[in-house]
DNA sequence: CCACATTCTGACACCGGTGTCATAATGTGG
DNA sequence: CCACATTATGACACCGGTGTCAGAATGTGG
């Protein structure tokens, strides 16, 4: 019984007395086949540890159970570290996926430029997901060209022209609603913003419309000179904050585009002797896991990674069978900590 | 020059006026092809979108340029919380994969009884990479399972019985000597262990034996007492240390099995009034990323995650060409911070 | 001009499954 | 006992590439 090389269900057939089509059938559990005679592949099959060519068989089906995860990193982020929030997003889609029955081809992508994105046109996934901050408008031609393919994709964050449908996210803009409303609960109007509040960052932007209408609905005018640049990572948080400082712009309260960016600030702030929540309120954005290990530990607005993994997989999956789908905004949660 | 359904190399010979083998031959740059002929169908297929069908390439070669990465969490771990250690450890065999031209299935595996490990058996792998802290003697007899089928694997920080070879780890006793020393220098030699010391969790026994070694050279007996058992989470670590300090047990040093126990045990001595490092020094395992941002700043030992996954992968490789493995132990790095 | 090597190309079997069609075996009703 | 439906099975084409082999076209030397 023993054999070189993997077995095939020819090999189940032999053994079985049997012909490869009925191996076939049988395996698949389809009811055509008698039960005794199913009972007896399966056991044979067993017992030779036979698997499912997916090759052969995702050749002839014309379709591979499988998904494919692009990952955008910010390209000025080191080789190590990735941003914990998509981390997180990774470990939620991973397990929807799996609980889809697909598995997941996952690919960093770190030029904007050319990243490859053909799992699909090499019948290697039957859709990809799109994740990342990234600046999404240098991707607009490359998704007009996915979209021309007739390829399936779902992007988290960014929108597609004229497909929503398409898109996956946060609603950033209710977001900056959320911590707009708590800290002028807590009096603190003199806020300083740290993130991208350009349209290269859509979803940093969102955030920080939301945040500045708010106030403004309540009769108070952010100062510009009060917003200083950075992206996601602890490091640009806190020279974005120290710029700040240095220059000698005052502020009660913080609002930071993410939570790195927000470990990063209050680390400028406590450097600078400044106390935190004390002298200046800080919220974050994300509620990655590091935000609660931290001290004093991070206020901030919660993105439910587990649902956007979800409903990304869950998007794509009705997308590849054809069914519409509808923009899907996911609900911001604020997480009141020591901050 | 349209069509529905993505172009075949059928399409492409058309198109370009030669037999189907020949674009076969073409496009993977035989040279068996004449310099004009394989410029005519580059650009025909260029103009098509083709690519190819990998399906029935991996069908016919016999080898899928995939690798897949089985990812165990401590099942106690809830869901969207993954440890990032192992979510750095991801990102490194990520790149190393895609620098080596494969693709990367990644599954996470929360049963440790039946886990999937049939990607290569179904073919939609070339190899396997095992990825977890977990209780791995459980898995012995599976592992042993995967060698008698012939199927190749490489595991991060296990010892798989009798072959070395297919373990890739980092020098854990050397790692729990460098915190013995530094310890020692700074004259504390009453040290508490949080974490599994037990050959439950061979990686975190190991690192204990390394350091208890250590101080015994010095003559210095560790009580055992001042072990307190946690698996490699904030909370747990956090309560393990609460309840060595409610049993009144004194201490002037702690070494933690990884860096999350380290950030919860300092939360737990911060409520109890005890100061880090004047009262109480820290030394943690890993250092993620995290151990950074906390405030104070985590003193740990730091694996080298890129190396440590490009290792991996380039042993995982060889196995599979057939090439003779060594073992390989990673060395570990003491990084000075403010615990 | 013929023997022979070299370069290039096409025909064809093959990888290991899946789906369709034909057919054998059995049952059912008139 | 025959017409017909039902059930179970095998034969075979097919998915889209790759590798082998045969042979055409051209070049080279004697």
């Amino acid at each position: 019984m023993k054999h070189k090389g993997k077995a095939t269900s020819f090999d189940i057939a032999h053994y079985a007395g049997v012909s490869q089509s009925t191996v076939s059938r049988a395996l698949r559990n389809s009811p055509l086949v008698n039960e005794e005679t199913r009972r007896k592949v399966h056991e044979m099959a067993a017992k030779l540890n036979y698997k499912v060519d997916k090759n052969a068989s995702n050749l002839r089906t014309q379709q591979s159970s499988t998904l494919a995860l692009l990952l955008f990193e910010d390209p000025t982020t080191d080789e190590s570290q990735i941003n914990p929030f998509f981390l997180s997003m990774l470990g939620s889609i991973t397990r929807a996926c799996s609980k889809e029955g697909y598995d997941l081809l996952v690919s960093f992508q770190s030029s904007s430029q050319d990243w490859r994105a053909d799992y699909e046109d090499s019948h290697r996934a039957d859709g990809i997901i799109l994740l990342g901050y990234g600046d999404y408008l240098d991707y607009q031609s490359r998704l007009q060209q996915l979209l021309d393919q007739d390829t399936k994709f779902v992007c988290w964050g960014a929108k597609v022209d004229g497909r929503e449908d398409l898109s996956v996210s946060c609603d950033n803009y209710g977001g900056g609603q959320l911590a707009a409303k708590y800290l002028i609960e807590h009096k603190r109007t003199d806020c300083a913003f740290i993130g991208d509040a350009s349209e290269h960052s859509p979803e940093f932007f969102a955030r920080y419309e939301g945040f500045k209408n708010t106030f403004e609905q309540h009769n108070i005018t952010l100062s510009e000179r009060k917003i200083a640049n950075a992206i996601s990572t602890e490091d640009s948080g806190y020279h974005a904050t120290k710029s700040l400082i240095a220059n000698n712009i005052s502020f009660n309260a913080l609002f930071a585009a993410s939570d790195l960016i927000a470990i990063g600030a209050i680390r400028a702030l406590q450097e600078a002797g400044i106390l935190v929540p004390n002298d200046v309120r800080v919220v974050g954005f994300d509620n990655i896991p590091a935000a609660s290990y931290v001290s004093p530990s991070l206020t901030t607005i919660e993105q439910n990674t587990t649902l956007a993994g979800q409903m990304l997989v869950s998007n794509l999956l009705n997308l590849i069978k054809g069914e519409k789908v509808e923009c899907t905004l996911l609900p911001p949660n604020l997480i009141v900590r020591n901050t």
